[in-house]
DNA sequence: CTGAAAGCGCTAACAA
DNA sequence: TTGTTAGCGCTTTCAG
């Protein structure tokens, strides 16, 4: 398979014309026989396939694409690959992709909507067989032009605000209100919900189910915005007051938990002694901090199989009504999340008189 | 810039030749203009520029490509999207890649030599302008391929066996022997290596770097090897006793540490108070873990931009040696690393009768 | 400096 | 069922 002849000499690559040259018939039979549109007799086939192997003939996908108008590509766009969540979906994809047959083409959009559309615009001209969008607000300007062009599109972990289209996603306002319910459970009856950004839907939806659930108790979450970024010195003096001041906290994404415990241990409140969390995601570090971490957990690889299987559907002509999964998460019940004290509930509302809980619920 | 015409049929998407018409030159002043290759008269070209915007034309990279044999694609192949490590590196390469006009085909071994191999042939066919490697094991036969297309190509992390070519990793044998000098320092005697596999080279360096350091005390690494996966219920029983036994332990990837932190738990040993620990690899929550986490910090985004930016250099016809970037690493101090005491060194072997430390020394 | 024209390797009519 | 042929949109001689 060496790119070199006897003379050292660099060998042109391998063309369909050698193939059909060698299987003794002509391209365009070569042609029908990788693609499988048309009939071949099974002898051409045979021949056909005998001198791919034998020359390790690959069709020229450029060239494919440039004649035919459809490429095995598929684009994904996602917020970031720094944060780990949304490689771990491309994993999934990538590997969809790979047995399938196509090539991923990875974006990122720097959780900046300016650079999305323009990285969308970029791949565009690559006309992809379909794009798997993580968008990273709740506008999406280009979604008309993949709209227009007929190429699928699917949504994951996010769409943009109006009709979601094709998308897989969890079950955002359950999940919230797992989160929420666990903690009344346990007692809380203010919680304090800490999220990135305000500006992404799937975020809203958990704070809508942590509402729902404190409405039965005549409370309000709490809720602090605290940015996309790491694990920061300090957050604004808002947030970092309110969290210091929290009794239960849910923690929105990832990077948020993080960023809460960091918070947290800056003003010297102990988990779960003085507070409980609850962090969004589940990560393989949680089971093993001290305390260990009661997160929900989302079917990460699930929401990137189901959205490569929708999109893969849509490549292959699928037509019917846009399909929105909402995936079931998993409360994983760990160390981070007890009863509150009595004690530790007044200082939230200093205004209010202390209560005496009960500490038998405490695990 | 809709892709809807007056009557709303769709427009065929906009060519070089409609530029060219609209510019009032022929395609070839275009793409000349476009190339940068040839001097075009000024006035020429700025008219070429003008219909461009007008047109919002983007060229055809398929087209562009199968002319030219030359594509703005780049190929990363990584052993897993699923360890966070590699998405970083990736982070980096793909803000390069965006920044100087090239798009990022992602593909994953999955840590297997074989799908590694058919994953690079299958990239070859889109004649990538560069490929950044990094390696799951030491063998790499896609190589020569690679090579004998003149393809650059770029390793990040590892390389094969043999001669490294265009290499950008850490100084691994000085990060391993940094870790184990951290340790000799605080007085442990006895190390335990954890690591993933024995067959990439830069964990071997790792393992070389602390024995040189331990050879100075005339002792040598207690090897463990922990297998790829996740962290597992248990690992070998082997190993787990091996890990159950050791009272300092360097870990040399991120997925190891979490498997020796749950090993520890499973024996019941305790960080740092029976056992000292340092893992490879610096994340966010490592900080916040309690205890938190002594680690060796690779510069992870350096990594990749340092990748980028030789690959880029090779592409456009950089001739000159290999390049081989050996970074080097910073040790982060925390709090799971500290003195051994007697009690604690003794039941590494039990033969030994116990002797008594004074504790003076813990933090 | 610019334009005309010849393909790059493939697919899709169409003819046979 | 198969072969012939005309391009896909672009880059690249080669004349002008």
């Amino acid at each position: 398979m060496s790119l070199f002849g006897e003379d050292g000499a660099i060998k042109p690559p391998v063309t369909m014309k050698d193939v059909a040259n060698r299987a003794g018939v002509s391209i365009a039979t070569v042609s029908n026989v990788l693609s499988g549109e048309k009939p071949v007799r099974a002898k051409s086939r045979e021949q056909v396939l005998a001198a791919v192997k034998a020359l390790n003939y690959r069709i020229n996908p450029a060239a494919s694409y440039l004649r035919s108008g459809r490429s095995k590509i598929v684009a994904a766009v996602v917020p970031t690959l720094d944060n780990p969540f949304f490689p771990t979906i491309l994993a999934a994809v990538e590997a969809g992709c790979q047995k399938d047959g196509y090539e991923l083409i990875v974006a990122s959009s720097a959780n900046q909507p300016e650079v999305e559309e323009a990285r969308i615009r970029a791949l565009m001209h690559w006309k992809p067989a379909g794009f798997i969008v993580i968008p990273c607000s709740g506008e999406l300007p280009a979604r008309k032009q993949i709209e227009a062009s007929k190429i699928p599109l699917v949504f994951a972990d996010r769409a943009p605000d109006g009709e979601p289209g094709d998308f897989v996603e969890i079950d955002n306002v359950t999940a919230g209100a797992s989160a929420a319910r666990h903690l009344t459970q346990l007692g809380h009856r203010h919680i304090t919900v800490c999220t990135p950004s305000l500006s992404v839907r799937n975020l809203r939806e958990r704070i809508q189910g942590v509402a729902q659930v404190l409405a039965e108790f005549g409370t309000e979450p709490v809720v602090v915005e605290t940015g996309l970024g790491g694990v920061p010195e300090a957050l604004p003096g808002e947030a970092e007051a309110q969290i210091g001041r929290a009794s239960a906290i849910v923690a929105l994404m990832n990077t948020t938990t993080l960023q809460v415990l960091a918070a947290l241990n800056r003003a010297g409140r102990s988990v779960p002694h003085d507070v409980s969390l609850i962090g969004f995601d589940d990560y393989s570090w949680m089971p093993v901090a001290r305390p260990s971490i009661t997160a929900i957990r989302q079917p990460v690889d699930l929401i990137g199989r189901l959205a490569w299987s929708q999109l893969l559907e849509r490549i292959n002509g699928a037509s019917g009504a846009p399909v929105h999964r909402r995936l079931p998460v998993e409360l994983v019940l760990r160390e981070s999340t007890t009863s509150p004290s009595a004690e530790r509930e007044t200082p939230v509302l200093p205004t209010e008189g202390a209560a005496v809980l009960s500490l038998a619920t405490r695990r």
